[in-house]
DNA sequence: TTGTATGCGTTATCAG
DNA sequence: CTGATAACGCATACAA
């Protein structure tokens, strides 16, 4: 792998390396002649600046590091797809990560990301992070991060993230109307903010509609396999009329469970979902859902970053940023 | 950004940089006693070296680049989790891209890659790749490359991929084995790879059973979005009793254009898809289908690739390796 | 307008 | 056993 580097240039040219450099860089006072004759010779050769040598001297990469817990989601991938979107008209590039819902292995990338000169960070916490004070001391040191989705209150960094609450509520309330009383919640350990944001919804509905809030109707899931069923049993010994899952996953797998069992839907219970399966309408039966504005999640928080990471955030932003749900109801879901 | 820097330890200890060096890299000669002191104290501030320079200095990188037409699928993301528990735990990090379909793209990510001194690239063809010299080219340049998935025969290289082909032949034959004979067959564009060996999968199969291959039952999709229905439409006028999609997208796409349509599965025609999703248990009707040793696949081209890189391929290896499908048959769907 | 010298962080070589 | 020096590729302050 022998790359050609600017001294093979000024070899060639019987120059020497720093007026290619300048010539290459368009750098002010230079000979047009000379110019021209190192773009020709470099353009020839196809030269490329070596973006380690320029890491290295710099100490920036123009990268984005971009962790979250699992690429293998749609909800993730998607929102990924948003940032290179934004990233790649921006001039930089985007480097993905994944932290296993793993807090260990969370913090070796984030050191990984750093080490090789990052500009940015663009984190969506793992399940397993509870405590986020080496992000905090990253931040000290004046590395640029913005959180999404899975956001945390204490990291005092931009955020944006699906408006959880409004979706919920929106979800719940919709349960409601069509007479549904005893609705349970099936949702995502309790710590993480997507999981306090759609409980909170989904209780302000309750209420809001005088309903009272029980606990027996409420389980918390992990991100294993086939966690799903069991909490589904345990679930329906309180003879709930209609299930909310709070996640692609977890909806999914209620679906399942519920079919399995041979409980009709919507006959004998409703199901909702905060998903952002493309596949929902292949689903038997349609499948009511909270759709998650991936695309939009992921170009906000890149736009976001990048303006922190070029100084650009003397035009105040807002530290927290919610972008709408949709919430699409399938024909004879209900 | 202030990192801890050799230097910084050697000002402290009043050594020089070539001695922390050297107790660090637990080179030979050396007082123990200094290398504790040395050890102790980079411990105590949490030194990390700079992989950069590190990088610049060694002209590699322990980073294996993966390049995906696109993450937001199942089988690719599948893929690399397999890539990555590979290169974890062989010591390599992994860095994730995508074409987008793009041979563009590809070429532009690829030259990233290599610049910034990846240590070798695993990839999977983007649609929009026809030509692969610019690989080729790498390859002369002893870059290690192993393609997996779309594969091309245009390059000497390692690939890896599923058995397309054995596949093919068992869904088609299942089909037949049940008595449908008019098999219309939606796949992915006619260049890749996986394309040529599962169309070839099912003629093989056709022909084994003495039928008829009919040119008017095969269509070709790209990965367009709504692409599948008008196929689908076309594919109908010649009266199909079964239809084999191969593809995951195809699969799903096939399934929602026949449901919209009112045509039963299996009353109507029959319905069998390659694909990875792992939603098939939830689909209404159960679908068969040919799964995707997508971990496997990953986690063997990253080994082939690893063994490159570090020159372990004096032991012969086989040049194409493809991994057995498995043909899921779930109930009622035939 | 161009060339020389220096430094980014690290290690290898050579000298002490 | 340890220190000084050079080199990786590039950009820039300074000298000419």
């Amino acid at each position: 792998m022998d790359t050609i580097t600017i001294k093979d240039i000024a070899r060639a040219l019987n120059l020497s390396t720093s007026t290619v450099s300048r010539a290459l860089r368009d750098s002010y006072e230079i000979n047009p002649e000379t110019k021209r004759l190192v773009t020709e010779y470099a353009e020839r050769l196809n030269y490329r600046p070596n973006p380690i040598a320029l890491s290295l001297k710099e100490n920036r990469s123009r990268v984005i590091a971009v962790i979250v817990p699992q690429i293998a989601n749609n909800f993730f991938s998607q929102v990924i797809n948003g940032i290179e979107a934004v990233a790649y008209n921006r001039g930089y590039h985007v480097i993905i990560f994944q932290s296993h819902e793993s807090y260990e292995r969370e913090m070796l990338t984030v050191q990984q990301a750093v080490a090789r000169k990052a500009d940015g960070l663009l984190i969506s916490l793992s399940s397993g992070t509870l405590d986020v004070t080496y992000l905090r001391e990253l931040q000290d040191k004046k590395l640029p991060i913005v959180l999404f989705d899975r956001i945390s209150a204490q990291l005092d960094s931009p955020s944006v993230s699906a408006d959880n609450f409004a979706g919920a509520f929106a979800a719940t309330e919709h349960l409601i109307s069509s007479g549904r009383r005893r609705i349970a919640h099936l949702t995502m350990p309790s710590h993480i903010s997507v999981t306090q944001e759609r409980l909170a919804g989904y209780r302000a509905a309750l209420e809001h509609y005088g309903l009272a809030y029980d606990e027996n109707l409420v389980r918390y899931g992990w991100f294993g396999q086939d966690e799903v069923e069991p909490l589904v049993d345990e679930l329906l010994t309180y003879a709930p009329d209609a299930f909310f899952a709070a996640g692609d996953r977890l909806t999914l797998g209620c679906l399942g469970a519920l079919k399995k069992r041979n409980i009709a839907i919507p006959d004998d219970v409703s199901l909702i979902g905060f998903t952002n399966s493309t596949v929902a309408d292949l689903l038997a039966p349609p499948l009511t859902t909270v759709e998650q504005p991936a695309l939009d999640i992921g170009q906000v928080a890149a736009e976001q970053l990048i303006n922190l990471i070029e100084g650009k955030q003397k035009v105040p932003q807002p530290n927290s940023i919610k972008i709408p749900t949709q919430l699409v109801v399938r024909a004879s879901s209900m």
